[in-house]
DNA sequence: GACCCATATTCCGCTAGCGGAATGTAGTCG
DNA sequence: CGACTACATTCCGCTAGCGGAATATGGGTC
């Protein structure tokens, strides 16, 4: 993976408010619509977008795509390194952290330790 | 300046050879050109977005523009932060430190100090 | 003044990428 | 099977941005 395209794939607000969200733990692409009160399709084609450069992974679990980062041992050391940068800006950052706020909020009212949809029949309510 | 600005600035291969050249201190635009062996358009149009969007400083000297990353206490922590990560990055890239070692070069028959052309009728011969 | 050098800007054609509406697909439930 | 949920993909219009040729600008030298 070449370092332009990570930046590539950091260059656009809702990619840098989905990957921000990923580095707490994997989500399903209902989630990340619920906390970025986006639409569907934004979501997804933006997700498509990071999976086809290896910035993100999936596997489906019943109805739901589960997103996260690669694992640590598999990650680039630049993708490494500027995913820390990430979170370390985005911290003191008031757009993130409103972000990560409400996601907090939906985890109670879901599946709070893998970000993962309880095997319901509907996704968070 | 927002982070996701910022990222613009890096997504393009161009301006982070740029950027990273500067990392090493301030340079004038003869010197990109020589570095990077790209047509002086090209050089001086990205130059331009990155001074747009504050990312650089310029400032004339006799005939040539001295362009420079802005003082460290002006910077914002998502930009140095980011810059420190760029470096990091660098360091372990051939094509980054290949330029690196293009730019000792020109310095020798140049102005090493500072990375200003001699104030001569030609820049670097 | 004329001439040169370094750099900026304008113009133009082209492509990547964004957002949204509509539609397609895959899995679940009963 | 049919109905529903979650998500992906396709199509389309639009804009930002890239690269290059040509031209403009601004300062230096003589």
């Amino acid at each position: 993976m070449k370092l332009v395209e990570i930046y590539q794939c950091l260059c656009d607000e809702t990619r840098l408010r989905l990957l921000h969200l990923l580095l707490h733990g994997p989500l399903c692409v209902c989630h990340f619509q619920k906390v970025l009160g986006e639409p569907q399709v934004k979501i997804s084609k933006h997700l498509s977008y990071l999976k086809a450069r290896g910035v993100v992974t999936s596997k489906r679990q019943g109805n739901w795509m589960i997103y996260a980062l690669p694992a640590e041992r598999v990650r680039s050391p630049e993708l490494q390194a500027n995913l820390d940068c990430l979170r370390e800006c985005a911290s003191a950052n008031a757009g993130f952290t409103r972000d990560l706020a409400r996601l907090h909020k939906l985890d109670l009212s879901c599946a709070p330790q893998a970000g993962v949809c309880a095997p319901a029949k509907r996704c968070c309510g």
